[in-house]
DNA sequence: CATGAATGAGCCTTCATTCAT
DNA sequence: CATGAATGAAGGCTCATTCAT
């Protein structure tokens, strides 16, 4: 966590840094980051940043956080908080269109996020007890839409929320990786069309069947 | 390309050299990763090294070959040699049981394997032309697929292409993530019916239906 | 050009360590000077070093303008300024007496200036743009002397001036190479001496016949 | 000196090491001259090489003096022989031909002498006893003119041969600093006249007045 | 709270030289 | 006499972090 220090700071120069370590975090991996890159974009001393942050791990904590809060921002929709009312192919829906939809207006996040979910080594180092809270979202997800009858009871939640959080990590790649799997995220209806590819390739392989 | 003296050297150094740049680069980024560490467990003078490879970069590369190589391995049967005499779905299992086992055998490499695709600044900075094959490859399984008619012909094969890159990109984590998804290696039927989970709901969602 | 910071630093640490970077390239050529060394007699660490100046060419750059600036002060009368109000051999006479003055006094400039003005190498390395001023300055003055009438407008103005910045590389000689041609130059009869015998030597060799 | 083991050595290999040793020192100032690009140039293993030389420094010294016996070879002429039947003038006349042929027929070997006569470190590190032998040497022919009356006896010898040192350095850049001082050496008549020119410069400078 | 100079461990790499075969 | 692998000291340089002001 940020010393107190930070949060005293005046909003604008607060911004400051963060915008420079997303900038650096999102353009090197965390060991080739350089926070003196950051100091010197943030236009602030180097020393001033240790009186910020306790070190360059602390900041990359920071920075997650953020990223991960700003993911939630994108779901926060009384959807979420009333899981109980939607069925689980439209939060599933919801969950992608959201994730689409951070992704393109947040695509140095993207760049983080990846660098992260990919560098078990640096999860390690900064948290101990990291956790992956998308295999748990999902396999939460799983068991309502069991327990609603939507979904085929002889699934293996576990595994299927592995391959659900694989799709998952797979979405920034569907955004950038060029050539043909690539979405245009302007076109809101091809959008909203690969979307429904996807479930329907998710919903045919878990769909309670008759 | 490791220079000539490399393999001039009595396969056991050899084997030395090769067993500290798996355990170095297993445990960290290439960035972080120090030849300082490699020679001094493979029990050469930091010099010696430099007769061996150009650099840091030649070595990594020669890795990098090696568990591409020993990937192949895994998969060299008959079978992929003739594609056409066999099922979409029948290669998929095959891929994925190669998968498991070359997971199960190679825990290191693995750990390699994934810091490389998730680096795309380091991918880029080692080749430049790279590709993804993986990517292509199952376009390429997905197109005779749906040329045998196995598959459902309205399938958008790159979208498909990706999310299947997606799932095996998770394989490994389906190993080695903890908890619930975990699947024990030596327990082949196990096995066997995970892959068989996955198949199903991978053929749930693109098969051809009637 | 060094880092703002090593123009910030309190003049005396300057001071050290311009001496040491002196005493270290006036030892030793370019390519075996080491920073180390440089760091070590300033008292300085290693790290600082790089907080005041690039590199080491950075820092050698910076020593030969330092010496090409000392020498322009022991030039700097209102003659050079006012060239057309004094005769060729008297401009000369000057140059010269000034050559000696600045050897004297700065005798490890004059090994640094050796060592760079004789490795073309390193010059290019230096600057793409090095250009001979020398021999220029000579050919300016020559012509110069032409115009004025004072010289034998038969002479090879080009070769001349080569002849002439090959005497000027000598001075050097003159003063250090031990035995015989070595000049005392806190004797400044003889010093003078010397300039007139040189003069001699030189203006018998273009001057204007009748 | 090169061990016996060199000299027995067949002519041929002989001749290879040699050669690659010119080139190397050719092109780089000796601290950076690469022993390693000598021997694979000349073919040999690097043992090879310390089996023929005690080291670098041994290597380096043969091949000045092969440079020092190849310019004698150019003078080697009765004239040197029979000195005193010649005048002062034509001797350096033979000189600078002598020396401008070697020049042409040897641009390697100018380029390692220059590297040596500017690099005084370099000097004391090979030979202890150096001694400028072309100081010496124009002293003795001085003295010779003297005697022989073709001088002005005013003259101090020691300071002109200085002189006539410095101008002897820069027969070098003559040649090959571009521009206007540069002379063709495959047009012999051009090259005459320039000695010419050079001599005019020089006798004007130091002949016997009446 | 700001500053920025100071530090030093550590990195990758080079190369002359040795030595066992 | 040939070979070429082995060595290790040394070099230039980077950067997170500290600290005095």
């Amino acid at each position: 966590m940020p010393k107190e220090t930070f949060f005293n700071l005046p909003e604008q120069k607060r911004a400051r840094v963060i915008e420079a370590a997303l900038d650096e975090f999102a353009a090197y991996p965390y060991h080739k980051a350089r926070i003196t890159a950051i100091a010197d974009q943030a236009g602030i001393a180097k020393g001033s940043f240790y009186q910020y942050f306790a070190d360059k791990k602390d900041l990359f904590k920071y920075i997650a956080d953020l990223i991960v809060n700003k993911k939630l921002e994108y779901l926060n929709h009384d959807m979420m908080l009333n899981k109980d009312k939607y069925g689980f192919f439209e939060l599933l829906h919801e969950l992608y269109l959201s994730g689409f939809r951070f992704a393109k207006e947040n695509p140095r996040l993207i760049d983080i996020a990846n660098n992260l979910l990919n560098n078990k080594e640096l999860q390690r180092e900064l948290w101990n007890d990291y956790e992956d809270q998308s295999f748990d979202y999902f396999q939460l997800l799983l068991k309502e839409g069991l327990a609603k009858g939507e979904l085929d009871p002889t699934i293996d939640t576990a595994l299927v929320s592995r391959l659900l959080t694989g799709i998952n990590y797979s979405l920034g790649d569907i955004l950038y990786k060029g050539k043909d799997g690539k979405i245009d995220l302007d076109d809101e209806s091809g959008l909203i069309e690969t979307i429904d590819k996807m479930l329907a390739f998710i919903k045919n392989g878990i769909k309670k069947r008759e």
